[in-house]
DNA sequence: ACCTGAACACCGTTCAAGT
DNA sequence: ACCTGAACACCGTTCAAGT
């Protein structure tokens, strides 16, 4: 048939988006598109690496920030983040895990670390701080996420309007973050 | 054979343990209790079930935090708990997983949620801030968890001395915490 | 450059039936 | 109460070979 890396990688990431991580199948993407399974080893080495680049593409759609203070460029790309990955289906469990591995976008990560510096925080300081807030980002996702999918599929009973507080918990990092800035 | 659930679980945690999340397998269960995969069934209703019991067991190991002063408690729990799933290969991922499902054993974020009722919190911030201590916990320890085993699979190229900063982290949330509870 | 066909070594889960 | 045997509907990955 003829198709290319960024094909493959298009109808991979609206695979996962309508059916969910579950259904991302080298085997089911292969027959999507017409293809042997053993075809898209042509375009990606294995699974995680296609893996990556699904989380890089789910990244991609973060808007700049644009605030002047560093507490709102915080807020903005942390805010921005945790809605490209709500944005699509298991998005949190995606980014999260492959970030975790190391591989993926560190785009996030290089953002936070440059307004703490800015802000003042020396190198220690901002990527301690840079990885907390991600670690808080994504934690809140994924469990806002896979929570809202485990009572949508009744798998379990639980209440959620508890959950979505993303805010409250962010500011109490921040509120710390401010603490180390000012001394 | 006549094997009860306890025997099912603790080889469970020992296959976790010695191969890690990829061989804890209904099917390779079975084989190494010299029964059909099938039998597992009967003790466990499905894999998410056993996986949940998995975390449990993890958790059980915890010590019970016994300092006077909240930042200390609050330090010791989470202490605690990231040492239970270092511990453990995978035992972070497990305990994540599982939490996020809102399944398995809610002690840490009981102990938490008690020690800052304790220090004088309302409901509300005792309630995101145990959150938001635990989604670090998690974020952390899985990230930790996952790229010392890549970089050990030859994966990927990261160095570690960077991450293992966790108390640093910890400092910035406790903080934030404490400019709440003192207002 | 992109794909086929076939294989290898696996999965979770169900279910009738056995003791 | 605990298990067998067999099946169903799947996985990721490799590799020689084709165009």
């Amino acid at each position: 048939m003829g198709h290319h890396r960024d094909d493959v990688l298009a109808h991979a990431v609206e695979l996962l988006d309508t059916h969910g991580l579950g259904a991302l199948t080298m085997r089911r993407l292969g027959t999507e598109l017409g293809v042997q399974p053993s075809a898209i080893y042509h375009h990606f080495a294995n699974k995680q690496t296609l893996l990556a680049a699904v989380a890089d593409e789910i990244l991609a759609s973060r808007p700049a920030a644009t605030a002047s203070s560093w507490p709102d460029r915080v807020r903005e790309t942390c805010a921005g983040l945790r809605t490209a990955m709500l944005d699509c289906t298991d998005g949190a469990d995606v980014v999260a895990t492959v970030w975790a591995f190391g591989l993926g976008a560190h785009g996030p990560a290089d953002e936070l670390v440059a307004v703490l510096v800015e802000a003042g925080a020396d190198d220690e300081l901002a990527a301690v701080a840079s990885r907390t807030l991600l670690h808080y980002v994504f934690g809140h996702a994924f469990e806002e996420q896979t929570a809202r999918q485990a009572i949508a599929a009744g798998a379990v009973d639980r209440t959620l309007d508890s959950l979505p507080d993303f805010d409250l918990g962010l500011e109490l990092v921040i509120d710390g973050l401010r603490s180390r800035l000012s001394a």
